[in-house]
DNA sequence: TTATCGATGGTA
DNA sequence: ACCATCGATAAA
């Protein structure tokens, strides 16, 4: 059930691409709270200039060439955290960003977990969980219903201008309809009352 | 509806 | 100085 380290020990996009449908697992004082992953990110490795790990091995980053499988969770604008699984062979800088997941345990159904700073926020994940092995009772991935491909939309990662031709390659994936994808491709339309 | 702007702190 | 974001506000 729980995702095993050769899940993660595959290129970054392939890892993006299974990610997908599965469910993300956190607990903490007593409180479980899941959602399933409805868009990724794929950061391919130190070449990629989109990807943290182009800045070289430093100690932020250094997690992104360890062994795969473990979290990669960061502070952005001072204020969001990020959380992304390390992915492929120790020594390849690569991850994927969990970019939303859709609600399934342990949340307010009101809340919102579409955004990479949202679901950080709903689930509970910090600095703290950086790099924590994802075998953790407490923090992991399980297998969910699998996501045909014809279910599957890609297109450009956002807010990653900064990175040239590589902001370029289509390696945002999410499935295609689901209400809580952050920026849908397709404009919401606004519930009629 | 889209566009702009500022909060806020780790990292280098 | 930069930043893999968000939410408030303004403009239209």
């Amino acid at each position: 059930m729980r995702l095993p380290v050769s899940f993660y020990a595959r290129p970054a996009l392939t890892v993006a691409r299974e990610l997908l449908g599965t469910h993300l697992v956190f607990e903490q004082g007593g409180r479980r709270r899941v959602g399933r992953i409805v868009e990724t990110e794929a950061y391919v490795g130190g070449h990629d200039l989109a990807c943290h790990a182009s800045k070289g091995r430093t100690p932020r980053t250094e997690v992104l060439f360890g062994p795969p499988g473990r979290a990669y969770v960061y502070l952005i604008y001072g204020m969001y955290h990020c959380f992304n699984v390390v992915t492929d062979q120790e020594g390849v800088g690569s991850a994927v960003l969990v970019r939303a997941v859709e609600p399934v345990e342990g949340l307010p159904g009101d809340v919102r977990t579409d955004g990479p700073g949202r679901l950080c926020r709903a689930l509970g994940l910090t600095l703290a969980h950086n790099r924590w092995d994802l075998q953790d009772a407490a923090l992991h991935l399980t297998r969910g219903e699998p996501v045909p491909e014809a279910r599957v939309e890609r297109g450009p990662r956002i807010g990653v201008d900064y990175a040239g031709e590589w902001a370029l390659e289509p390696y945002r994936l999410w499935i295609r309809g689901s209400q809580h994808v952050s920026r849908p491709p397709v404009r919401r339309r606004r519930e009629r009352p």
